[in-house]
DNA sequence: CTGAAAGCGCTTACAG
DNA sequence: CTGAAAGCGCTTACAG
């Protein structure tokens, strides 16, 4: 490993003067810059990034929040995976590394996000999806870590999020032109912060409004997972109570599929009996039988704003506090028109 | 935020002794050692990584290299999105963290591997998938830098790979005891490093050899890559000559399906006229019509073991050069019994 | 058992 | 325009 000092023996100057020719800093000459920069390139110097963030604390490295414990898809995520594959190209191009923040440490009992971020200097951090426990990232908002999170609102932290409830809108929007009057509602749990579900039953509600009709209490189904298993269920407890609905908006595709696959085996057709929309178009969902007519959440673009804000904030420009992205509806086979 | 002097001076102790109660190193009286944790404790002390990993030189991180260019799933990937969500949450329980390795950083103009790790200085690296350009993962292996490959065998780096070749063979094995003895074999591209689709191809042989059958020239398609779209044009290569094979292994579920759509459109019902294996059991796989057979790879195990000789490394324990994890066959509906 | 000294590789005032 | 000094927070010989 090869050191300023190396360099600085070599051309003769001392360690700042090296270290200010290899920052662009300091008032030197042209001659010695180039000559420095000459003999470091020759040399094959590279920064050591850990003394350097120890010396100006500041470390180049961005903290990313990332869990599914909730789906259990890890990377695969449908939403959160898309947004971080986009978000490290971003960051990369800014000169910045990504490093995974957890609520634990080894054997030093870290035991929150904002304990893992000091010990490791981290600059910012993105929230793409936390645990349950939002205490920790209450915390994390009420530090000076500057943040930025795509898909939870969080007092304090400036967000980057699908505009569920325009979604909402749209898919109802879309039913009722298609003839649909008696429209159920599934979906998983919402909480404080992670308000997805709510926001596009608004949505959906909404549209419904506008065109005088009304989602029946009856009609929606909510449950704490949103998994196939919960579809499942949530369109047995809808079935139960009332058999004259057409059309079913699920708020994820997983769910989506859990309640066709039950109309199935309740004896109803998909479409012809029992429209659908889902949301998230996950790779499954064109293959599906009936093809899901789904929503795509633009992963890409909110892995640019969010970074735009992070790194907005580290210059001390001023963000927004919640930025609101169109999702890309996407219709394919599974909402029949009725006349 | 606060140090070990502000600890050695509330206790007060001297830095070094701080040091030293904080690591359970040094010959401290137990009742020092007591005072100096409770007063840390109190003070709500955190170490600082940065400093610790200048002076000691071990950094507590681990570089991930993970792309994928080719197929742009980014972590999305169906093996290699699950091999991190795995190797992360083993390798967080071991103490470490986890930050990306590129061939880029910023403006500082890294251009290898082995520079991005030592300016971080990662006390080991990960390599999940790399770029395409192996010189860089070359010069990787030569340096001092610990190592473990879950995809590539490359010399010099332990690897844990899937058993391609045994997969192969029981591909085959299973489609000639299904009554296939005209079998076609499509699959994209390898290389020196990265061998996976002529394993696959070599385990098929052996299955057809050990039945006395052949595996013809004519029946085989290499693509360059591993889309649907080579899937779709390498079926159409071997139908334009050769229209009587039952039954196509595809190396993988992409191509598998871009295959089946190819035969579906040239008029050809699968598996009432040609039967197909698939690799990969890509999500999407069990609900395309017919049902795909196909393997999954043993993402959690691969993780693990690799996770297990990366910290072997650490502490000096020799490892295998090469560990071979077998993928699951997952027989669903696309292979016909003919009599 | 404890601490003074030096060092990890770098940068930032400050002086000349 | 250049450099001596001090410091970032921690640890490791070494001395007593």
């Amino acid at each position: 490993m090869i050191t300023i000092y190396d360099i600085a023996k070599k051309t003769g100057y001392s360690a700042p003067t090296v270290s200010k020719a290899l920052n662009g800093t300091g008032g030197l000459s042209p001659e010695t810059r180039r000559k420095i920069l000459k003999s470091a390139e020759e040399m094959g110097y590279s920064p050591n990034m850990t003394a350097r963030a120890l010396s100006t604390k500041k470390s180049y490295l961005i903290g990313i929040i990332f869990e599914d414990l909730y789906m259990q898809r890890g990377f695969e995520h449908p939403l959160f995976g898309g947004v971080l594959t986009k978000f490290r190209s971003e960051v990369e191009a800014s000169g910045y590394d990504l490093i995974f923040i957890s609520t634990s440490f080894g054997d030093t009992k870290v035991n929150s996000y904002v304990e893992h971020c000091k010990l490791r200097n981290v600059d910012a951090v993105v929230i793409i999806n936390p645990l349950d426990d939002y205490s920790k990232i209450i915390e994390l908002a009420k530090s000076d870590i500057p943040c930025v999170s795509t898909n939870d609102l969080v007092p304090g932290i400036p967000a980057v999020i699908t505009d569920n409830e325009s979604a909402g809108f749209d898919a109802g929007e879309f039913l009722i032109k298609n003839g649909h009057t008696k429209i159920a509602y599934i979906a998983g749990s919402s909480n404080e912060y992670s308000q997805a579900a709510d926001e596009r039953l608004t949505g959906l509600r909404r549209a419904l409004t506008k065109h005088n009709l009304q989602l029946e209490d009856k009609n929606i189904e909510r449950c704490s997972l949103w998994t196939r298993e919960a579809g499942e269920s949530a369109m047995k407890n809808i079935l139960s109570r009332n058999t004259d609905i057409t059309a079913v908006f699920a708020a994820n595709d997983n769910m989506a599929i859990g309640a066709m696959n039950y109309c199935k085996q309740f004896g109803l057709k998909v479409p012809e009996d029992i429209s659908f929309v889902g949301f998230d178009d996950e790779n499954f969902s064109e293959f599906y039988q009936p093809a899901l007519t789904t929503f795509s959440q633009n992963r890409k673009l909110i892995a640019e704003l969010s970074e735009e804000i992070l790194m907005n904030q580290l210059i001390g420009v001023p963000v927004k506090d919640c930025i609101r992205v169109p999702a890309d509806f996407i219709v394919r086979d599974s909402v029949r028109k009725i006349c």
